[in-house]
DNA sequence: TGTACATCAGTGAACGCGCGTTCACTGATGTAC
DNA sequence: TGTACATCAGTGAACGCGCGTTCACTGATGTAC
């Protein structure tokens, strides 16, 4: 009757779990992805370096966690608000807002998935997954797909309009998070707001 | 009279020197700009470690001598495609297939300079000009600047064409070195093509 | 309510490793007379 | 052409450091009777 469904312990698990991540973060903020330090966290967090191996496989499956949880957000975002603004068919505009907002809000997720991919990692199947489920709904958003003759060489029109969207869109941010326009004078929002403007609509 | 422009000792340093670089490069292919390690440099040389200190000031300065010359080269590369395809005014669509060439030639090349920054690294000054005048080769290309009323809150044409043309070649280009596009049955040439068509002309 | 036992979070020592960098040195190469 | 000296590439030992990971352990928390 009164069996929790989440135990103290689990609830405690948890909890670290989630710390251990954020200073994750925190970490790759400061000193890259490349830099994480399982050690450097425990001391982060006034444990001994060996305390997290209750919490994560090792290294390595952190890093897996953290990439995993970060498309998922962003395939929450994206699923989201294509479904939200989806009168007749979902707009692409507020999808592409959508996205800019996701990454500015913390850089360093978005260029952890879409960056310069770690040497060496190599994602499991089910992050791959969700990074096809993003594409998928993006698809969905920019118009049917028109299977009508197989084994053609010219992508459907679909196709060819959620890769402008993608790209236009990584093109702009990700110059924008690395840093690149600053100095430049002019607002990188306008510019994203003008790629998106300028794509052919089905 | 025969005295040589580059004495014997010069011709063995320079050429010491861009071993260490090659290597350097293989380095970054392989585990990444973060992983780069004098000493493992040093072994595959079959030197010691200390040696290397003859030839640069340290790591960074290694660092910041390959990034410098990856600027430098997509400069030239930049610069000698629009002067040599201008009759009266330079192809942007050469342009971009030649940053396109040079980014697939060596793809950690181009990501060293435009994927995810190193953090915690500044590139020092000359570095920086040198990017610059990569924007303004490729704002010539792009038109007249028509400085006419100044402090205006809308960017001249031919820069919204310049940003234009960087971000969706870069768009195209960093998802698809980044390796985002695999296993998606398309060609990514055709859709480099297809963006850098669909810019607005001058 | 109390006792006996099982679970499990966290510790501290230890492993081997590679890193950047310094230093005093050896030995070969080039230079000046 | 030969000798004396200066330059300078490269070595090997040493520095302190932090890393990921294992292992046997202590002690607190939860569970069953």
């Amino acid at each position: 009757m009164t069996e929790p469904r989440t135990s103290p312990r689990e609830r405690y698990r948890s909890q670290v779990r989630a710390e251990i991540k954020e200073r994750a973060w925190e970490q790759i903020a400061t000193a890259g992805a490349s830099a994480l330090s399982l050690n450097a966290i425990a001391k982060q967090m006034g444990m001994s370096g060996p305390a997290l191996y209750r919490y994560f496989a090792g290294r390595d499956d952190l890093i897996t966690e953290l990439i995993r949880d970060a498309y998922r957000s962003l395939a929450d975002t994206v699923r989201a608000t294509a479904t939200a603004t989806a009168t007749d068919s979902p707009d692409l505009t507020a999808v592409g807002h959508a996205i800019r907002r996701w990454a500015l809000d913390d850089p360093h997720r978005y260029l952890l998935i879409y960056g310069t991919p770690i040497p060496g990692y190599h994602a499991p199947d089910d992050i791959t997954d969700i990074a096809n489920e993003i594409m998928t709904v993006l698809l969905a958003a920019c118009g049917p797909l028109t299977e009508a003759e197989g084994g053609r060489a010219e992508p459907p029109p679909a196709m060819r309009l959620a890769l402008s969207f993608w790209t236009r869109v990584h093109g702009v941010l990700s110059l924008e998070l690395a840093g690149h326009f600053s100095g430049m004078k002019f607002d990188p929002a306008r510019l994203f707001e003008a790629e998106l403007g300028s794509l052919a609509r089905p």
